[in-house]
DNA sequence: TGCCGGTTTTGACTATTGTCAATTTTGCCA
DNA sequence: TGGCAAAATTGACAATAGTCAAAACCGGCA
């Protein structure tokens, strides 16, 4: 094994941790099962109508899942360092994906291809809870978001957002923000510079 | 057991089905394990700060998850006949719930506990899948939801909704439709009578 | 049948957001 | 460091949606 990749497991067995402490024999299949990429800023994950065969963990790095409608760009979502990605719906059933997946930095991740996972879970029954687990964090993730949309101003969806997430100011494009609070770039920035 | 309790039962099992066809011994546990209810219009399943503690199978009726914000009401999902219902991110992680559940209808539901499920999870480990199935499912709704909210415009929102779920127009009243939306009543009164 | 309460529609006006076009600012790198 | 392309801002105007108040509609029931 090469040297320093010990320490890229230990950061994804860290994030594994907060679902479920894996023994030594099932953090063996996961390093022998799952690959380690170092990608450049621009490259895809997914594309929209190919299915999403990977399940990634970002070491560091950004991405952005968006979806493409009538010529236009809508973000979906964002995550950072350390954070598991996947075109969830399309993942989860093996069916192709409608959102896109794009590196917004140069990013180390690992990944593991789906085939893969299952023979964990099934060598390991107790690990399926970790799949459970991922989507149930994406959903309330994904409630709050919409609840947010519906009963929120464009202003306050803003504010929300810096308070939630304020690595977004720092690491996300306002075009790219705009697109995620469903405005126009336009509007975002005079929200911005205070009307 | 009471007469006529098969047929209810048999509903629920055909709704598994789709997720995984459960063997004698699991639906014996299921029956043993669940509950039927005789429901009337208006009745909560769940109240804003309780936990879920209940999974619901509809065998009829019709039910609307909402939330209340500043005041407002806020519509966030319906469900019919043959649906599986909970307060999903409250009933996974056993914590408060944000959202209100309440009965639109007169209905007939079998619900099983948090624990109960559990335990049939554990006695059987193969339906976990059942568990993963449903926020999934779950899941999926809620991203094509929340990609409307984003990308549509009002007018288009209500024409995607009674594509998609023409029961909506016979059973939910406008005034709900219109907090599900997104929009006020008066806007989509004026987009039904086409401007 | 006729009244009642709740639901839905309509009107007039205001507020918010989008669009298009023109600048200005920023970040990168040759 | 200078120059370029992308990103962000600004202005003028149009389109969309919200608010408040009043009227019309509808269903249940005495």
């Amino acid at each position: 094994m090469a040297k320093g990749v010990p320490d890229l497991y230990d950061i994804v067995f860290i994030s594994f941790e907060k679902m479920l402490a894996l023994t030594d024999a099932e953090k063996a299949d996961y390093i022998r099962l799952s690959e380690i990429h170092h990608y450049k800023k621009g490259r895809h994950l997914v594309k929209a109508g190919q299915v999403c065969s990977r399940m990634y963990f970002f070491i560091s790095g950004a991405v952005r899942g968006y979806s493409v409608r009538s010529h236009k760009d809508y973000s979906l979502w964002f995550e950072f360092d350390r954070c598991f990605v996947t075109s969830m719906a399309s993942f989860v059933s093996q069916t192709p994906s409608h959102e896109n997946i794009e590196l917004l930095e140069d990013s180390t991740l690992i990944s593991i291809s789906h085939n893969n996972l299952l023979a964990i879970y099934s060598t390991h029954p107790r690990t399926n809870v970790i799949g459970r687990r991922l989507v149930e964090m994406a959903f309330i993730e994904l409630e709050e978001r919409t609840l947010a949309m519906q009963s929120l101003t464009a202003t306050d969806r803003y504010e929300h957002l810096l308070e939630r997430y304020p690595q977004f100011s720092q690491r996300v494009s306002l075009k790219h923000i705009a697109s995620f609070l469903g405005i126009s770039q336009e509007t975002l920035s005079r929200i911005r510079s205070g009307k």
